[in-house]
DNA sequence: ATCCCAGTTCATTTTTGTTTGAACAAAGTC
DNA sequence: GACTTTGTTCAAACAAAAATGAACTGGGAT
């Protein structure tokens, strides 16, 4: 009973434990997967730009996840490659302003879902012009109409939310 | 060859079915399951109230999933119970304005993340002040400050949101 | 007291989404 | 050209979340 399984042979800092499972946290809310926050934490709370397989090494998780959690992170924004002279493989940073990181989440997860959800209202609409019972009719319109009021007060607040979170 | 599966016998009405589908969508991106999402659909776009039952019948869910769908929705303050006399089940209907839903999802799905956020970096706060090295100790604290900034900016954000979503 | 009926609970099944790892590509070295 | 190093891709394995349905609760009705 000594070989216990092959577990993680380089357990990380408590600190960066803890870091690290408060991100876990965050992304979950938004929805991302743990990997990610896995990532952006180590990043977070190192102070030397990572390579891909530092976040290998010290997470302990595969370099197929590192490197896609890498890219949603690029594609978000959320960091950035460090240029490191001759030496071949990049290291990366987080970017850590909450500005361009609100900007990159909207960006990225927020304004296609809007966009999608204009056009399906658009056609919904369309289709109940076609009812021809008026009470229905009616009713429909009137639903149909306080979705579009939704979607227009959910774009209008959008700018807000990252003009109050750029300071 | 011609027993096929029992598929659900009274399928919705395309424009229902359109409705349902783009609240699907919606919850989705909330973190919410679809049946949550079917259900209020149904309800938005139906003009009476509806019961348990008819939500099992005509989404052709189980009664399981319909009965904790309502639970979470009427948490959210989402849908109501409509009284109905001496009928002793009882039928609900969708709450419709913005407003209500936005306050509903923020109270339950935000304000506690948001809250144990706060005390996972208090917590956070405590075990850097323990870090001996200078240089390091200095770097902590300025990520753990940052970290502070976008809490303290998100609870900024929220009754901003809700009350431009209240008209 | 027993039988409905409307609704809830929760262990199991199913579905969905994430992670893994092996194969591959690209780009530099010898 | 063959080899090494870095990173990507994607089918398969795995894990997490949701849906099912059977057992159950509780309140009428008879």
């Amino acid at each position: 009973m000594d070989a216990l399984p092959p577990a993680n042979l380089d357990p990380l800092d408590p600190l960066v434990r803890q870091v690290v499972d408060f991100f876990v946290d965050g992304v979950r809310v938004l929805g991302l997967p743990r990997s990610i926050g896995e990532i952006y934490g180590l990043l977070f709370i190192s102070q030397a730009a990572l390579s891909l397989d530092d976040l290998v090494q010290q997470l302990g998780i595969s370099k197929g996840s590192a490197s896609q959690g890498l890219r949603t992170l690029k594609s978000l924004g959320a960091v950035r490659e460090v240029e490191r002279g001759a030496e071949r493989r990049t290291y990366y940073e987080p970017a850590v302003e909450l500005k361009r990181l609100v900007g990159g989440f909207i960006r990225e997860q927020i304004r296609p879902h809007l966009q999608s959800g204009q056009s399906k209202i658009t056609r919904l609409a369309a289709t109940a012009r076609e009812v021809t019972d008026p009470a229905q009719q009616k009713f429909l319109s009137e639903r149909v109409e306080r979705l579009q009021g939704w979607l227009k007060s959910g774009s209008r607040v959008l700018p807000l939310v990252q003009r109050i979170l750029g300071q």
